[in-house]
DNA sequence: TTGTAAGCGTTATCAT
DNA sequence: ATGATAACGCTTACAA
C-alpha cells in the first residue's frame, strides 16, 4: 500500500487542453493523439459541459437509474452539443462483453453462402450487436489461428461445415464461448443447425426407384462434407428399403461442374452404365447434363438425373433439374437466434435444430415423360 | 490534487484470490465475474507467474523492445502455461484503433454480393484485422443509425452502392473515418472503386448497331442505382456516336426476372416494337427471354437481347446470354486494399479506381446467326 | 534491462 | 439524486 498523487479525473479530464501546456509528459501523448481518429467527445467533456460528474452522464446515457429531470436535460443537451457517443470499446471492456458475434465460413463462393449471411446478419443488426465474418478458405494451417483469434473478439461463434477440426471446437468450448455449428454434426455441447439430408435423399431415390430405375449412380464425394455423406447414406437407405442393391460406391468427383461432367462422361461410357444419376449438388448435375448431351443423348430420355441445392441455374438449364431446395436463409437466421439465446439466456443444454428440405420435382428425373417411354429396367 | 490510498496494481492484481476474502467490496464483483466468459489469464497473472512486472510481459508479448533472453523465456513459458492471449478490447482501447474494418451492403441476395465479400474478406484476415459486415436492407430510417453505429467500431468503412445518403458519408468523413465507396460515385474526399459501365455499354450497343438494329430498347431503371444510370448513359452515347436516335426513354422495371418478363411482354406487343433489348442485368434478360418464348417467338431470331453481370445462369439458359462480366471479387479486394492504405499510410488525397468490365459475346445478341437471317432494319 | 504508474473511456459501487 | 473512484486489461513514458 503506497501513497501517490491523485489528479482526480472527475474534476479534471486527463488531457485538458490547458493541462497539455502545463505537464511536460503530456506533450508526447498529445501529439500521438493527432494521428488518432477524432471521435466525438468523451464522457469527461460532456460532464464538464453539463456541470455534473461522469457518473451522472453515464447514468442518463444508459437510462437505467434515476436522474433528476433537470439534470437529465442538461446532460442530454451537452451530449447533443458535443456529439457524444459512448466508446463501444471502453463500454465492452468494462462490461465484459463484445456485443458482437462471429460467423466462420469454409469458403464464400457460390450463391449458397450469401443466403446464409443474409439470414444470419439480421439478428445482430437489430439488437445492436455487430457481425464479424471470416472465411478460412481451407487454408488449414491458418484456420485454427484465425478462428481462435476471432473468438477473442466476440461473444459467440457460428462455425459452418468443416471450417475447423473438432479439437478447435472443444478448445473454444473450454473457453466458455457459446458455439453454434452450422451444417455440421454436433460436437461436445455446442448447438447445431442443420438441414435434413438423409431423409430427403431417401425420398429422392425412392422417387427414382418408382420410375423404374435400378441402376442408379451417386455422383459426388461423401467425404467432402457431412452433408454429402448424409446424402449418400440416404441413397443407400432408400435402396435397402426397396429391397434393391445400391450401386456399390459413389462415383467420386469434387462438387463443381467440370468434375461432374468428367465423372458422368466416364460413368456413362461403361458397359453396365447407370440409368439414373443422383448428383451431390446442382453444379455436378449441370456438368452431368452437359456430358449426356456430348454423348449425343438426352435427359431424361436416355438418362435421368437429379441435383441438390436448387441454385438459380437449376431452373434454367435445358432440362430443368429435379433437385432439393434447402432453406439457406433460415439456416443462417436460426444459427444467429440460437447463439443469441445462449449468450443472453445463459442456456447450458445444447439445442439441435434440423430444418426440413424440400424436394423440387422438375423434369430431369423423368417426370412428365410419357409412361411408355420410361426406362425399362 | 488529493491524496488517496493506492493498492499498487503492479504489485498485486486487483482481484487476487486472497484479496477477495479480505476486501468486502470485492465480493460482489467477484460473483458478477462468474457470469462472464472465462478468458485466458490476464497480463497480471502472467507477470506474477513469471516473477516480472506487467510491463515486461507486455514487452515480450509485443516483441518491440529489448528484453533479457532469460526473462523473455520465463515470460513466454508463463504465457504458454496460462494460455495467455492479450485482450483485443483492452489493446484497442489503449492503442486507439480497432483493428477492424467494416463493409456495408444494401442487400445480400444474389450471387453478386458474395463474390464481393470473398474478395474483401481476404485482406483484413491476413493482417490480423477483423471484418464486420452489415446489410441495410433498404430500411432507410435504420440505415443511418446502423452505419453510424458500425462506424464507431471500426478503423474504416466500405460503403456499397446507395446504402446511405451522401450526407451520412460526409458525416463520417468529418469524424475522420477512412471511407471507400464501392460501385458509387465519389463523395467528398472518400476513395472509390467502381467497375466501368458507360464505356462498356457503348461497346455493347455499338455491337448491336453493327448487327443492324436501329430500334433498341433499354430495360431497367436508371434511377435504381448509379451503375444502371451509367449503363443508360452509355446506351445513349452509343447511339449518338453512330448518328442514330436512341429509343427515347428506358422501359422501366425493377431488376428481377418477373419484372423483366412483364416489361418485355408489354414492349414486344407494341406496334413499333424494338428489335433488340438491352437489359439492365441478367435477371431482367432472363425474364425477357421467357417473354419472347411466351409470344411464340425466339431469341435471337425475332428479337435479340443482352444482359449484364454474367451470373451463372446466363450461360445455361436456352439462348446463352451476351452479357458483361464484372470483376466482383477484384472489386471487393481493391476496396479492402484502398481502405488499408488509407488507414495505415494516413493517405489524405482520395484515390479512385475504375475496373474494366468484359464484354461476353454469346448468342443472344445474334452472333452466330446466318448473315441473311439477321434483322433488316 | 526492468519496474512504476498514468492513461485509454467507460460502468458500477459506495458514500454522501 | 449525485459524486468520487475502483476496475476493466492493456501500452508506454519515465525513472531507476
Amino acid at each position: 500500500v503506497t501513497i501517490r498523487l491523485n489528479r482526480t479525473r472527475t474534476a479534471t479530464p486527463p488531457f485538458g487542453t490547458v493541462l497539455a501546456r502545463e505537464i511536460p509528459a503530456v506533450k508526447a501523448l498529445t501529439s500521438r493523439k493527432r494521428t488518432r481518429r477524432r471521435r466525438g467527445a468523451t464522457i469527461y467533456e460532456v460532464a464538464r459541459h453539463a456541470g455534473v460528474s461522469i457518473a451522472t452522464v453515464s447514468r442518463v446515457h444508459r437510462g437505467r437509474q434515476s436522474v433528476a429531470p433537470g439534470t437529465r436535460e442538461r446532460v442530454l443537451a451537452a451530449a447533443a452539443a458535443l456529439d457524444y457517443r459512448a466508446s463501444p470499446l471502453a463500454t465492452s471492456l468494462v462490461r465484459g462483453r463484445h456485443d458482437a458475434i462471429g460467423i466462420v465460413f469454409p469458403d464464400l463462393s457460390g450463391p449458397y453462402y450469401s443466403a446464409v449471411i443474409l439470414g444470419y446478419e439480421e439478428a445482430p443488426a437489430s439488437e445492436g450487436s455487430s457481425a464479424l465474418i471470416l472465411a478460412t478458405h481451407c487454408r488449414e494451417g491458418q484456420a485454427r489461428r484465425l478462428v481462435l483469434d476471432l473468438a477473442d473478439r466476440v461473444d459467440g461463434l457460428v462455425l459452418m461445415e468443416r471450417t475447423v477440426e473438432d479439437g478447435v471446437v472443444e478448445e473454444l468450448e473450454r473457453q466458455n464461448l457459446p458455439i453454434v455449428l452450422l451444417a455440421r454434426p454436433p460436437v461436445g455441447s455446442a448447438d447445431s443447425v442443420r438441414v435434413e439430408n438423409r431423409a430427403v435423399a431417401v425420398r429422392l431415390v425412392a422417387h427414382l426407384l418408382e420410375h423404374g430405375h435400378r441402376r442408379i449412380g451417386f455422383l459426388g464425394d461423401p467425404e467432402a462434407s457431412p452433408d454429402v455423406f448424409e446424402r449418400w447414406a440416404g441413397f443407400v437407405d432408400a435402396h435397402r428399403e426397396a429391397g434393391c442393391r445400391p450401386w456399390p460406391s459413389p462415383i467420386g468427383c469434387d462438387h463443381r461442374e467440370t468434375a461432374g461432367r468428367l465423372a458422368a462422361l466416364a460413368a456413362l461410357r461403361e458397359e453396365e452404365r447407370p440409368t439414373a444419376l443422383v448428383c451431390a449438388n446442382d453444379e455436378v448435375a449441370i456438368g452431368a447434363l452437359a456430358a449426356v448431351r456430348e454423348l449425343g443423348q438426352s435427359v431424361p430420355h436416355d438418362v435421368v438425373l437429379t441435383g441438390w441445392d436448387d441454385i438459380p441455374a437449376a431452373r434454367h438449364v435445358a432440362t430443368p433439374l429435379t433437385t432439393v431446395r434447402q432453406p439457406m436463409v433460415e439456416l443462417g437466421r436460426r444459427a444467429a437466434q440460437l447463439l443469441h439465446e445462449r449468450i443472453s439466456d445463459h442456456r447450458a443444454e445444447p439445442r439441435h435444430v434440423m430444418l426440413p428440405a424440400e424436394l423440387v420435382i422438375r423434369t430431369s428425373c423423368g417426370c412428365g415423360l410419357a409412361a411408355d417411354k420410361e426406362v425399362d429396367r
